[in-house]
DNA sequence: TCTATTGTTCGATAAATTTCGAACTACAGA
DNA sequence: TCTGTAGTTCGAAATTTATCGAACAATAGA
């Protein structure tokens, strides 16, 4: 698999991130992730075709939201929660402290 | 001018305001909103027609971000800020307290 | 080595967004 | 009433985004 880019913590903006956040499909998998602490794509794919999840974990990705590792044939997910809460504080923290169920 | 459409609390939703702020000119508007208390449209134009201008702000006050009252021709602009933190607890009170310059 | 399993990348299509000028509405004041 | 000011709405054009199937790459295991 080609390299998979991650911004360095300088380059993370904030209204990317907000971006990355503000689709229904991500904020699922952010939520999830928050839970488990990491999880493969597989495991958090919303019902949709493995392209479509492979695009929402490279805007993720590309904002700087998750951190993704190669195990295996796996691709290991993570949140940037140290990046994150240094440069943004306390963003991420509210966004999931949010009840999932608020609306659909 | 044709009423000016404000979603009931219950119909604001958390990926919608994320949307309208993850947008730099319209995360602008919010940030002087925020340090000015409130504004009329004409004082926060960023440089760009007017049209351009009140389509940013419907997308501002239909995700619930903003309030607008007219006065007299003018229209005025305040932060829902008792809402949203009603709702989602520390969101834009995080997002407001990041640095503006922290990225372009 | 052959075969699954995991994901990514490539097109292509459909749907949303952004932007802007022009036309229009509403109110205030001379 | 006539004029100016403040914003919205209407198209239309240009970007961007989302979605999905198909093809491809990389690793693990039999």
């Amino acid at each position: 698999m080609r390299a998979l880019r991650h911004p360095k913590p300088e380059d993370i903006e904030l209204t990317r991130v907000l971006y990355a956040l503000s689709d229904p499909v991500r904020l699922d998998v952010v939520r999830r992730l928050h839970r488990d602490g990491e999880a493969t794509c597989a495991a958090l794919d919303c019902g949709r075709p493995k392209s479509s999840m492979s695009h929402h974990f490279r805007v993720l990705r590309d904002a700087g939201v998750i951190r993704t590792r190669t195990d295996g044939t796996a691709h290991m997910n993570e949140l940037r929660r140290d990046d994150l809460e240094r440069l943004f504080p306390g963003v991420l923290e509210a966004v999931l402290a949010v009840p999932e169920d608020a609306r659909p």
